[in-house]
DNA sequence: GTAATCTTGACTGGAATTATCGGGAATCGT
DNA sequence: ACGATTCCCGATAATTCCAGTCAAGATTAC
């Protein structure tokens, strides 16, 4: 069960950077400035972001004016995605990863496997996408279009 | 917060004390016993039952022909309980705690506390008297339980 | 060319995990 | 009463993992 920071940074700033791309389109999003609105440290989550990169999920543009996309649309990213490119398939006990201590006849197994099921549908089930709108229904009604 | 050795170990061995409960009832069971035929370290289990005891979940019995009793019938002994004891509530982020990095608009929170939710929903539903039938059942060459 | 930005790998300090050790206290059979 | 057995408990060691830092390199915009 690894929900490690480098996931949960992954998920905010992945948020962070879904917003600042609905704001301005095509344009990279600098890592500073995701690391900066969130208070996160900045090196690691270069750390992060490489791993988002290889894993499909986010592009990059280097140089100047450079920085970080969405490789697909936020509605198409999951966070059982983002978590599984950070700490790997989240399970509460080894045993669900084929090394159960004792493969003969130990029920225990099973509950472990369930529970991993559950939060694999659990996280498998929320997009990048759904956390961005959580944001605005969280912020009071979306102050900017108050009549 | 994860499921570490101890809360697995805590299951089988309950698991183990279930069956030699059944086989003769009323009689204490040895933790040496227990930990040579699942193969744990003795003295680790010894830790882990001294919380298993504190928890309310076995009773003890010193001296020559002591041992452990289930302080309940197996069938109320959920795994969720026995997790609790040696782990404390299993929560993917710390977020679900209270301890939330950002409260203020993290959309994230949310996801982190539904995971946790099924989990508990799991564990709490299966108890180590389910896990003793799932044994008899993978030893009577059925396997329900296979994915 | 130069500044900005991503890319990569090594490194570290601290904490958690997983035990092990050594003795102490209660209980039973004889 | 006595000794074997078993639980009980605190300290400690070995190992691994985590979160974060550092330093140097590659690529691009201007």
């Amino acid at each position: 069960m690894n929900i490690s920071m480098k996931s949960r940074y992954a998920v905010r700033a992945l948020t962070e950077l879904t917003e600042r791309e609905q704001a301005q389109p095509g344009k990279p999003v600098r890592l500073g400035d995701i690391a900066d609105s969130r208070d996160m440290p900045l090196q690691f989550l270069e750390q992060v972001f490489a791993s988002l990169r290889r894993a499909g999920i986010v592009r990059s543009r280097r140089g100047a004016s450079g920085g970080y996309s969405l490789a697909r649309p936020a509605g198409d990213i999951s966070v059982l995605e983002v978590v599984v490119a950070l700490d790997g398939v989240p399970s509460p006990a080894e045993c669900t990863q084929g090394l159960c201590e004792r493969v003969d006849g130990c029920g225990a197994s099973s509950v472990w496997i369930e529970a991993q099921q559950a939060l694999e549908s659990v996280l498998g089930g929320t997009t990048i996408g759904d956390l961005r709108a959580r944001e605005d229904a969280l912020r009071g009604g979306a102050p900017m279009y108050q009549i």
